[in-house]
DNA sequence: CGCCAGGGCCATA
DNA sequence: TATGGCCATGGC
């Protein structure tokens, strides 16, 4: 219960506050702009999307109603720069109309369910998740690659959901959310910061080596680790 | 030049 | 259930 709390203080004494999701574009609302960077960044780097979500903007792609009713050309256009564009236009546009499917985005936060999401073509339990606590502010934790990453290398594992297959051990997303969940306390604002921490830590250190040797936490990081 | 990025879908066994 | 191929642009 503590050691997984540790590790999140020591890295937002070390970074800070992050607060990635405090980044406005110009879309209506805000939230929902959280929601498209969520589909635009699916296995893709964070400044592809920024260029993607800039273009959207300046072609006033920029809430349910004009994504859900424009024309694909259009949409997939504004989605070229972050990659897989084709089905990022796609996956944009059944979202919209999803969303608008709740007379728009203020019904859709009040009366959108987790199972809802995932049900929608291009909406994995990551992406799902991502909107559910960044956009809808609902207290789950949000499992990436990077978290699974840095946790294996940490020495951390999800018990009793692990196994080894063919020497390599398979982690399943929902055993790794549920060990971050019930070892952290209920908070939205802490699920938030710490899952940007490990993102930011992943992305500076960690890449090809055992441990964080080089780590900018330093003492703290090779404790920890 | 190769590798990878804040995944997810689909066919296959 | 779980593995491999695929989607695609841009940075290093």
């Amino acid at each position: 219960m503590a050691e997984v709390l540790d590790i999140y203080q020591n890295l937002l004494e070390h970074f800070g506050k992050l607060e990635w999701w405090h980044m406005e574009r110009g879309f209506t609302p805000a939230e929902f702009e959280v929601c498209v960077g969520a589909i635009l960044t699916q296995n893709t780097s964070w400044s592809n999307v920024e260029e993607a979500l800039e273009l959207m903007k300046s072609r006033k792609l920029t809430s349910p109603l004009s994504i859900a009713t424009a024309k694909t050309k259009d949409m997939e256009e504004a989605a070229r720069p972050s990659g897989f564009y084709k089905q990022k236009a796609e996956r944009l546009k059944m979202f919209s109309d999803f969303v608008m499917g709740f007379g728009g985005f203020r019904g859709f936060s009040k009366g959108v369910t987790r199972e809802q999401l995932l049900g929608l073509k291009g909406i994995g339990p990551e992406t799902a998740d991502s909107i559910l606590l960044y956009a809808l502010n609902m207290p789950v934790f949000v499992i990436d690659a990077y978290t699974k990453r840095v946790f294996k290398r940490l020495g951390i594992l999800p018990k009793g959901y692990s196994r080894k297959i063919a020497g390599k051990t398979m982690n399943d997303y929902y055993a790794w959310k549920r060990f971050f969940e019930s070892n952290l306390p209920n908070d939205t604002n802490l699920y938030k910061e710490f899952h940007a921490l490990i993102v930011e830590l992943a992305k500076q250190h960690c890449r090809k080596k055992p441990v964080c040797a080089g780590c900018p936490l330093e003492k703290g990081c090779r404790k920890m680790i």
